[in-house]
DNA sequence: TCTGGGGTCCTAGGACCC
DNA sequence: TCTGGGGTCCTAGGACCC
């Protein structure tokens, strides 16, 4: 891991925008203010699932990921919306403007969260002067209520930022560890999720401190690398920089989508598979992007999921192309049983302009390989007779003529020293 | 008639090479 | 005629996050 002398006592701020979604909502319309609203995928069918809500409905305990119809029953009269992302990504350009007026150092975790490194940011005031200004700009301009988290690094600005919400500012300093993160209990902590808090609890682990004290062995017994990495944190140790390049690269780009019914026609998989792969090209498209290797996903009737994937001899990003793989994937590895969702993704990503460069090295070697192959060749065919060698030779005239196995063979050979 | 859609990172086995 | 250990790539699955 990348970090250097000065990683001890830095300022690290960690942004969170309350209720995102539904905040952008009522800023853009603020008659639903004081309202229990939420954001659902698709209210009508059977996938629609709560995004976000606003603190009045979460009171009647609407939760993000909880199907509509259950919603509902619990806030009858919750106000539903559909969502709104290019109201969003608007919303959200316009923060990390504001927070890259503060410093370079911004890295943006999501659409609505990121983390500063103010520690060489002096002349601007006291970490808490910087984050009140920006929580009362964010909140004055755009009317969206953030959290902040002040604290020596990533994960602790993070367990901070979520320590009082709405409009928040928590310092969190190592000497405060005992009193502030350590009584919290166990699936608080960012990284442990459902399957990592079940497990931890069955060797008495309940907090976060139970965890920071626990012996490292046995962690890592029960947790791989995780378990060693988990600890750390709870004991407040983590040396991430915050890296702004870090959202410019991608490894995947993909697409997927839940049908309205389960389905075994393959005209209609056919169908969503080119409509998913049109998506996941225009994306890739926008970025500048190809990809080596194509991922399939397959989700059944009783949500078991598969992954299939293929990875190719070159980079690709035309829709044809990937749809290609996407459908031989289809073809080969579907068991014909109902299909509930279907996903496909472009992964291995790299910048086209880069991928330009290295295919024309390839060229060039492979000219150069050729050259040598022929010099040879001329040499082979005056020791053994020119008609040996008559089906190569016609190589040098039509380069763009697939190698018959014999020439392949050839060339393998050629290579080796 | 529960469980979306966008991602990242890690693990683990097998193939293959040295 | 017996077998070490490391490295890399590929594939599939799982945990986690927002």
């Amino acid at each position: 891991m990348a970090y250097s002398a000065n990683s001890k006592g830095r300022v690290i701020f960690h942004i969170d925008m309350n209720c995102f979604y539904a905040s952008v909502e009522m800023a853009h319309n603020p008659k639903l203010k004081g309202k229990p609203i939420a954001i659902a995928g698709n209210p009508e069918e059977r996938k629609g699932i709560i995004v976000t809500s606003s603190y009045e409905a979460r009171a009647k305990g609407v939760k993000t990921t909880m199907p509509v119809w259950q919603a509902k029953k619990l806030c009858p009269d919750l106000l539903l919306m559909r969502p709104n992302f290019d109201r969003y990504r608007e919303a959200s350009r316009a923060i990390f403007k504001m927070l890259s007026e503060i410093t370079p150092l911004v890295q943006p975790v999501s659409i609505d969260e990121g983390y500063l490194d103010i520690t060489d940011t002096k002349e601007l005031g006291t970490p808490v002067e910087i984050a009140e200004y920006l929580q009362q700009r964010i909140l004055r301009e755009l009317d969206i209520p953030c959290s902040l988290g002040i604290a020596p690094n990533k994960f602790l600005a993070k367990m901070a930022s979520d320590m009082k919400k709405p409009l928040g500012i928590t310092i969190l300093r190592k000497r405060e560890l005992a009193s502030k993160l350590w009584p919290l209990p166990i699936e608080e902590m960012h990284g442990i999720g459902a399957k990592t808090a079940e497990k931890l609890k069955k060797v008495s682990i309940h907090t976060i401190g139970d965890l920071a004290a626990h012996d490292v062995y046995s962690l890592k017994q029960l947790l791989g690398v995780n378990g060693e990495r988990l600890k750390n944190l709870a004991n407040g140790v983590d040396y991430r920089p915050v890296d702004p390049e870090a959202v410019h690269d991608f490894k995947s780009i993909g697409s997927s989508q839940t049908l309205a019914h389960d389905s075994t026609d393959w005209d209609e998989l056919h169908q969503l598979l080119d409509h998913l792969v049109e998506n996941v090209a225009k994306r890739v498209k926008r970025k500048s992007a190809t990809g080596k290797s194509v991922q399939l996903m397959i989700r059944f009737h009783n949500h078991q999921t598969i992954t299939r994937s293929k990875t190719l001899q070159k980079y690709i990003d035309e829709k044809k192309d990937i749809l290609f793989v996407a459908k031989e994937l289809l073809k080969k590895h579907w068991n014909e049983e109902p299909v509930r969702l279907l996903g496909v993704s472009l992964q291995n990503l790299e910048e086209k302009r880069q991928v330009g460069e290295q295919l024309d090295l390839f060229t060039y070697r492979d000219n150069v390989k050729k050259e040598k192959l022929y010099e040879t060749m001329e040499e082979l065919a005056d020791k053994y007779g020119k008609n040996v060698f008559l089906s190569l030779n016609s190589e040098k005239d039509k380069e763009q003529q697939p190698r018959t196995s014999f020439q392949k063979d050839f060339l393998d050979d050629y290579k080796k020293p």
